[in-house]
DNA sequence: TGACATCTACGAAATCTTTCGTATATATTC
DNA sequence: GAATATATACGAAAGATTTCGTAGATGTCA
């Protein structure tokens, strides 16, 4: 059922802006991204977006003369199968060994470390 | 000091084949990739690694007709590289996400959960 | 040796992604 | 209503990745 589009570099970047704000114009999404990175032109951002609407990744309110944009899928989703790809991918399935390079790369906080335990304490009741 | 060279799509789809094998010829790589997923000309797969090879993902030895490629990082290391940048890139840096996403997507098995645990343990140990 | 199978090399086409530049439409303001 | 600022649309260049096809080298075997 649900697309198989998954997003390319520079359309997860625009998305990350989407999700944080929940909605943007083409300008918006601009001035951020030239902060964040190297700078692009005004129309490069429109055209990614425009393809990003052709793909269904965005939807958009052409109600004023600025579009207003929204990502059409959820984070939760797109990290979903973002994960569920370098899963098959990389790392045959294995869960365990993406598990470690994740803690290994990015020392998570001792908040954050309650909280995977949480998870995994989820985990094994399913198993049962 | 080590590559940026994060491989393709398609780079990793042979990598994953040299870590499983230890090594590897152009044509064992070709007939296994061909049961796998769609044809693919033998000239196309003998591309892809000579490609490689220029970039520094592969060596080989071209001792005998049929050069025998073996994989020039461990799958540790480019496993790790991998999920830094989906970290960065999607995450934002939240490890707890992706640990979510992880455990959703692929059931872990209890005796993964297990190891999971004791990385968790370790990782607690260095917070404090 | 000569026919045949198998290999590498590699240019070029095909495809995807990203960026750029121009044309044109639409508000705003004096 | 004309000048100006700000939009969209979109073809096409520029890059990166993947695939294809041809040329030629090398091994095998009768």
């Amino acid at each position: 059922m649900s697309k198989q589009n998954k997003p390319t570099s520079a359309e997860l970047e625009i998305l990350d802006l989407l999700w944080e704000r929940g909605q943007a114009t083409v300008r918006e999404i601009h001035e951020i991204i030239n902060e964040r990175r190297k700078p692009t032109l005004y129309t490069t951002v429109l055209k990614t977006l425009q393809i990003m609407h052709e793909k269904g990744l965005v939807e958009r309110d052409s109600a004023s003369k600025a579009h207003v944009y929204r990502a059409k899928q959820t984070q939760d989703e797109t990290q979903k199968n973002l994960v569920s790809d370098l899963l098959e991918k990389a790392f045959r399935g294995s869960a365990l060994k993406l598990v470690q390079h994740v803690l290994e790369t990015k020392p998570a906080s001792a908040a954050e470390l309650v909280e995977i335990r949480k998870l995994i304490a989820e985990a094994e009741d399913k198993n049962k």
